[in-house]
DNA sequence: CGACGGCTTGAGGCATTTCAAGCCTAGTGG
DNA sequence: CCACTAGGCTTGAAATGCCTCAAGCCGTCG
């Protein structure tokens, strides 16, 4: 994997070895780069629907606004995210998607979806494998709003975070940068702004997170998993090719 | 659509209308139905994957079991409902499936799914949609969990499958049958049994839903959909195809 | 008939919300 | 360099929706 592939290639590699006439497709398919500011809407519920796109830089999250004013967060976009991807069902977008930071996105039209389901089948099996994946994700955040209190909601959102961000090389061990206001974090875990700094607050008192601007730094990685009773199997799955050993599943 | 058509080409032609040759695909790829009984687990969470189901007959449930012993239902199963397919990039199941009624399922190995990606790339684009539909569910029932109280959780709950159970033609205007007992609809809304006995107490003064043994009576659908502030927009995807006018949303 | 699972009802308790006020901190303009 | 401001965060107090525990009821099935 060269410096110079797309944002798209890079992501795609993470999931299964590519060859370079599959690159080549895509590579080819692939639109430049569009820069945006942060708090940019790419989106809005209703929208015609028509592509779908690759975070390349910055961080966004998907929403959807509430006929009460109220927003429900669904997702927090980093780096190498594809976004949208399963709205291709939809002639119009189902949720909202607003950039956090200054960010650069790759858009990909549903026509060029279909070039590629008809010229290789191991490209389509990766754009299953993170459908799939996605689900995963959906699957665990609807668990965590079922079943768990604000300190293990909170505590999984920062551990899942924490994984996904060392996945992609993009923070150290127990240290991570998170250009979320506390409002958001409300939205996105369904409690309010006032519980969760309540919640920081406990986390803080028992030296588990300490959380300062934009960083958020997390001493015992483990206790933190413990109290969100985190299982990563969820996030460990990969295309499954003869050719390709089973991955370990790093289950805490 | 003749009424040979397996339960899998029915289901598809839900969402667009195949070729012969597709049909034909399809049906050579499809195992012979399996019967089970009620109660019966078709696999659990930790089993090795290797191919996804489509319940032609009864119905079932997806689950996960909590560390405390606790379950998270995560999707009610009827017939034509696809199920497992989002495992298809694991390795080993993420969840549990029960049939709660006798059930009939039809297995399709993944390997086959990889000759219908390499064969036709309408199955492909309907596979996809498929998966896309049952993110928009999940989603929805992310929202669900996160946003709303306890009788919006149950009127949405009822009121959703009430469309799903029309749109396969089972039930009629306002009666559904619903194998399910309080215990169950709690484990999937994450609200106690006691809670749920209590809203359905609510509804009933109300005149709002009527609940006896399996069935449930809803006098006033639209009256339902309101205190769910429904919004079907997400059971209504279909397949963008350029032949195919866009579809009605059924919004209300 | 007795037993069991599923449902109902009551009372008390707890997690979280809402409302409200005050505090930090970064950014702005004089 | 210092006031001023605005947004984000913190803290307190009261209200509430839902949970837990516990007892009783009802219908079904052996």
């Amino acid at each position: 994997m060269s410096p110079s592939d797309s944002c798209f290639i890079r992501h795609f590699s993470h999931f299964a070895p590519l060859s370079d006439r599959d690159k080549h497709l895509l590579k080819k398919l692939e639109v430049n780069p569009v820069s945006v500011n942060a708090g940019t809407t790419l989106w809005e519920t209703g929208d015609p629907a028509g592509r779908f796109g690759v975070l390349s830089q910055g961080w966004a999250f998907s929403c959807r606004y509430m006929e009460d004013g109220t927003r429900q967060i669904l997702d927090i976009h980093i780096p190498g995210d594809v976004i949208g991807l399963g709205e291709y069902a939809f002639h119009h977008r189902l949720n909202t998607v607003v950039t956090l930071t200054k960010s650069e996105i790759c858009y990909f039209p549903h026509k060029h979806l279909q070039e590629v389901f008809d010229e290789s089948s191991t490209l389509t099996s990766l754009f299953f494998t993170i459908a799939g994946h996605h689900q995963a994700l959906l699957t665990e955040r609807l668990i965590n709003m079922a079943r768990r209190n604000a300190q293990q909601k909170l505590a999984h959102f920062l551990y899942e975070t924490l994984q996904r961000m060392q996945r992609i090389g993009a923070c150290n061990a127990n240290r991570i940068e998170l250009p979320l206001s506390q409002q958001l974090i409300a939205d996105l875990l369904g409690i309010s702004t006032v519980h969760i700094s309540r919640t920081f607050a406990v986390f803080r008192e028992q030296g588990l997170v300490f959380r300062k601007r934009q960083w958020v730094e997390i001493p015992d990685v483990h206790a933190l998993a413990c109290v969100a009773e985190f299982d990563g199997k969820y996030l460990d799955g990969g295309l499954s090719l003869p050719s390709e050993a089973p991955r370990q599943s790093s289950t805490v």
